[in-house]
RNA sequence: GGCGGAGUAGCUCAGUUGGUUAGAGCAGCGGAAUCAUAAUCCGCGUGUCGGGGGUUCAAGUCCCUCCUCCGCUACCA
């Protein structure tokens, strides 16, 4: 038995995620943690809100709250949709956790120990009118290149040109528009990434089996130019961690705190100490090599922009540290998803947030459609007339429709409880080798973590059960011989229990569904298939189940398409 | 500009180290069956594999070049 632990890059907590953000982490990533666990494997899943940085405090000055109550309140309603979503993390903690801001003052401070922080005066921009510094990008003015009057601080939407803000003709606050703005000297800390150069080279050639696109943007950062730069670790805002030197005030950092991007990995470690904290566990085990992590796995999901943080800001923490922590071996990272031929959009309101879909569908509707064609080797793309077929095909009509005709077939021959009927003969057991292919093949995707061939792999299989049905035609040999009829319906109501077992990590509501009305709590994973295809036994009693999945109607689809093409009300 | 990804049947996508008549699902057409959510099962594909050039006995697959779309490009996260 292996040991797997997994994260799911954090969710910002301002505002609920849309379904581009939920198919490119959280949810593969709960697909990976439920398939591990299906075949007894021990795995700890952990994901947290990223509280921290310039856009919560906003976020929470524009709902009115103070930051830390707009924060706590976020959490809630993001913990309470992940639930509802099925998202099985072991835990889901917060990045503003007591243990993430003992954590993070730590790891400053073993940096600073092995002589891996510089510290640097550099100007910035100061609004007099909001109090504040203000990040780059927070700053408008009029681009000095192409004369675009909404050009940022760090950039020119309009003609792409890179800008420092004090290029910026007529700049202003893009938080207030006000005009009133200095530049003050601030001291801030820097990580030495440049002196850990050569360490994550080295790290990043042993991992051979990584997708060119992670190798290829790590390695572009660690040679590109100069190479790998030093990176800023503190900011000047009042929400965050306080920049410490492990438990010691660091002179000079009054008043400041870490970085957003510095402190937000960790809290995949601190989290883990949430997590251990609330149950009683040993969270060392999982994240010290010297305290039994050496045998864990450890693979991260993430959307593509993530990467260079996962690659090199994180191991660079880490491996800077000195400390024998459990780095990560194997990242899977993902495209992005596009909303009926444009981009999701959090600022627009464009697209599928994650509460309006469940206020629509059931997840699991959404959890098949977005996994089935989960963005892996390039951008994908949502369009409701896809939802719509796929679901309906997929989902109504092999799936829940099997489940359907032999439960009621049954029901009206012979009553809800599995008949005994005669010995199973050719037909049966090229059915059971059928299965124990595809089966091997749904392993070896799931293992691998290709989440759409799994998803085309299991839709075969669910295939397999019509065509045997088909093929045996129970309704027909009932005629002459009954009991070769309950023989094939014994079977039938067996790949219920089947398919709601391999099924569970994709749609965990309808799998369980599906064993409550076969009235059974066996969940074995179907290592040898004959023998899965006999756990429920003869006389066993079972019930039928309501539909599984309703069919979208051309009108609902019509409906949703109009409702969600414009804002997000 | 630099780096990377993508461009394959009406739609969404597979195509391993170059090798038999380029595949799957959906949609469409024809048929079987009637247990079932009018669901299921079987059969049916002459596609300039973005354009052009090249290497090779052989290229969707390698090389060059051009076009289109997308992402990243280091102080938003």
């Amino acid at each position: 038995m292996t040991r797997t632990l997994i994260t799911s890059a954090l969710p910002y907590i301002n505002g609920v995620k849309h379904l581009g953000n939920l198919v490119g982490s959280q949810l593969p990533a709960d697909l990976y943690a439920r398939y591990l666990r299906g075949r007894g494997n021990e795995v700890l899943f952990l994901c947290a809100t990223d509280e921290h940085g310039t856009p919560a405090e906003l976020a929470a000055a524009k709902a009115g709250k103070p930051v830390a109550e707009y924060c706590a309140e976020m959490h809630e309603v993001q913990a309470d949709i992940a639930r509802r979503f099925g998202l099985s993390f072991d835990h889901f903690g917060r990045s503003s956790s007591p243990q993430n801001h003992k954590l993070t003052q730590h790891f400053a401070g073993k940096l600073a120990e092995a002589g891996l922080i510089r510290e640097v005066s550099e100007k910035q921009v100061f609004s007099n009118a909001d109090g504040r510094f203000l990040p780059d990008r927070y700053i408008e003015g009029t681009c000095p290149n192409c004369g675009y009057d909404k050009a940022r601080g760090d950039q020119c939407e309009n003609c792409t040109k890179q800008l420092d803000p004090t290029d910026l003709i007529e700049p202003r606050s893009a938080i207030s528009g006000s005009t009133d703005l200095e530049v003050r000297e601030t001291k801030h800390l820097f990580l030495r990434q440049s002196a850990l150069r050569d360490d994550l080279d080295k790290w990043i050639d042993t991992k051979t089996d990584w997708p060119i696109l992670t190798v290829s943007i790590a390695k572009k950062w660690l040679h590109d130019g100069d190479g790998l730069q030093d990176r800023g670790i503190t900011r000047d805002l009042d929400w965050g961690i306080a920049v410490k030197k492990g438990e010691e005030d660091w002179p000079g950092m009054e008043g400041k705190v870490f970085y957003v991007w510095f402190d937000a990995p960790i809290e995949y470690i601190a989290c883990a100490e949430e997590w251990a904290e609330a149950t009683g566990n040993d969270w060392e085990r999982w994240w010290r090599t010297d305290k039994g992590a050496d045998d864990v796995r450890y693979v991260q999901f993430m959307g593509k922009d993530n990467v260079p943080f996962h690659t090199l800001g994180f191991p660079a923490t880490l491996l800077g540290s000195g400390e024998p922590w459990k780095m990560v071996d194997h990242l899977k990272s993902f495209n992005y998803l596009n909303y009926d031929g444009g981009q999701f959009s959090t600022s627009q309101g464009r697209g599928v947030f994650m509460d309006q879909a469940l206020e629509i569908l059931p997840s699991d509707y959404w959890r098949w459609w977005l996994l089935s064609h989960a963005p892996e080797s390039s951008d994908s793309e949502f369009t409701w007339e896809n939802f719509q077929s796929s679901v309906n095909k997929d989902l109504a009509d092999v799936l829940g429709n099997f489940v359907s005709r032999i439960t009621k077939f049954c029901r009206s021959k012979f009553g809800e409880t599995v008949p005994e009927g005669c010995e199973q003969g050719a037909p049966e057991a090229e059915l059971i080798a059928n299965l124990t292919t595809r089966i091997t093949a749904y392993q070896g995707f799931m293992d691998a973590m290709e989440v759409r061939k799994s998803a085309q792999e299991l839709r075969a299989i669910w295939v397999l059960g019509n065509e045997y049905l088909q093929a045996a035609a129970p309704w027909s040999t009932f005629k002459e011989d009954p009991e070769k009829a309950a023989m094939q319906v014994r079977l039938g109501l067996n790949l219920i229990r089947l398919y709601a077992v391999l099924s569970a990590p994709f749609i965990p509501d309808a799998a369980a569904r599906m064993l409550s009305s076969m009235n059974t709590l066996d969940t074995g994973w179907p290592d040898d298939v004959a023998s899965a295809l006999s756990a429920l036994p003869i006389g066993h009693e079972f019930s039928v189940p309501d539909v599984l999945f309703a069919k979208i109607s051309d009108e609902d689809r019509e409906d949703w398409q109009a409702r969600f093409s414009g804002t997000r009300s």
